[in-house]
DNA sequence: CGATACATTGAGGTTTATCAATTTGTGTGG
DNA sequence: CCACACAAATTGATAAACCTCAATGTATCG
């Protein structure tokens, strides 16, 4: 369907823009034009960087679980964090994985309603709700943006629950490969060899599958040819068209 | 859980309701409460009326399909809505069940992204999505109620997700049926005798499953004394605790 | 380089889907 | 109000997709 390739700029060219930047972290943010940020003007952004702490979390480390109280909304800035949802007798459904410029929080209520463990290592910007909410009430744009980003999420949310009620395991998992290479795209990174830093379990865990079933299942689109595994987690797009066909049901 | 009945006033009663309100049919609406319009002050009620529309439909009616320029949004005032998508070989997926006071919408791009079909009778609220964006523009209250409504159905949206994820058919019908009973309170209607407007048919494509397979179910459920049939489209919830317990996965 | 977690592959079982028949419900016209 | 026709719901038998349990292979990280 496309194929282009949007390259991140290369980390000398990033750190020649940060230095250019002056003295505002978040001007030089590599995700601005991603995240929430986007909705502040330039001079208003000292007051979002006022409440805002930046946070690091490794590979495995819990964000927050569900049920705590949500006191915190956070931008991911860096990495791959997933959200999950448990059922009493341990079966998990993740919910969603998040990137650079994804925001953590919109859905949640006065406690956290799904856990959040870092898939890889992250960075996130840390906003204080209470503190936030109060910055909105100032930001008209602010509160804008949010809308115009729960509404996307929203309908994001319609397709998983098509994808998990009616898909078969191919075709989910055909949909899963695509959105990744959507997604990486939509944020400037590369989007065909798709970098996929969950494990399988988590994977199957996100589509209603088995690690088994995720497994054999790219196996079967390795062994057609629609894709090929560079590492186990770096999936190389050989047939779009094909693949676009699988994941819609065709 | 409950058991506490909240009933809507009768028709004489709603009758004289509404003669007492003047000539505002805003004002009068049985739903304002629930729906968007609980965001404007009765002062700035006529702008919303300049732009709406009543609109009515049969059982079986098609509002919109997906695909089509989504140029009105909707709120809902009496009956039952449901939202569906379908794949190409005619697999389809309901996503949603919409009862009075609730808005359509949200979720819809410059397309619908879904189709929404009467399930039975239904009045609606018809705004010009232009008109409304407009209108919004100087209401922050209208805007802050439209946040709030996306973020509790994104939050709903988790639910569903992890329902057709991982749970087994006994625990999604037993969790649709607590859904409706728990959505029919919330909106004044009784909440034990629960409704069940739509056909088997749509309940399995909103649970991930068969007519066979929900039909089987409610069965098993009926044979344990859990629930009871009053009509097919009336159920009686005799165990409400060993529903939960069976829709949380115990 | 070795230990450990992760991924793949295989054999067999379970749940739910599919196909088919029957019963029940609903709405219409006589 | 009843009889009929049609749609919806139920029930049964069989099949398929995916899960479970188990073994083997392969990255990854001290």
């Amino acid at each position: 369907m496309s194929g282009s390739e949007v390259q991140k700029p290369p980390p000398l060219a990033k750190a020649l823009y940060r230095a250019r930047q002056g003295d505002s972290p978040c001007a030089a943010c590599d995700v601005r034009h991603l995240a929430v940020c986007s909705a502040l003007e330039e001079s208003d952004l000292n007051e979002l960087e006022a409440i805002l702490h930046h946070t690091q979390l490794s590979a495995g480390d819990t964000l927050f679980d569900e049920g705590e109280p949500s006191t915190n909304v956070y931008n991911l800035t860096t990495g791959c964090l997933k959200l999950y949802k448990l059922l009493p007798d341990g079966r998990r459904q993740v919910t969603g994985f998040l990137f650079a410029g994804d925001f953590v929080g919109l859905a949640n209520r006065d406690e956290y309603i799904y856990s959040a463990e870092a898939v890889s290592a992250i960075t996130l910007c840390r906003f204080e709700k209470r503190k936030l909410d109060q910055l909105m009430h100032d930001h008209i744009n602010f509160e804008r943006r949010l809308l115009g980003m729960a509404r996307f999420e929203l309908a994001e949310a319609q397709d998983q629950i098509l994808m998990l009620g009616r898909k078969t395991a191919m075709e989910r998992i055909s949909s899963f490969i695509l959105m990744l290479s959507e997604r990486a795209k939509r944020r400037g990174d590369p989007d065909n060899p798709v970098g996929l830093p969950m494990s399988r379990n988590d994977i199957g865990d996100y589509l209603g599958l088995t690690t088994e079933t995720v497994s054999r299942t790219i196996t079967r689109l390795r062994k057609s040819g629609t894709i090929s595994l560079d590492t186990d987690h770096k999936v190389i797009i050989n047939d779009r068209e094909a693949l676009v066909e699988i994941a819609e049901g065709y």
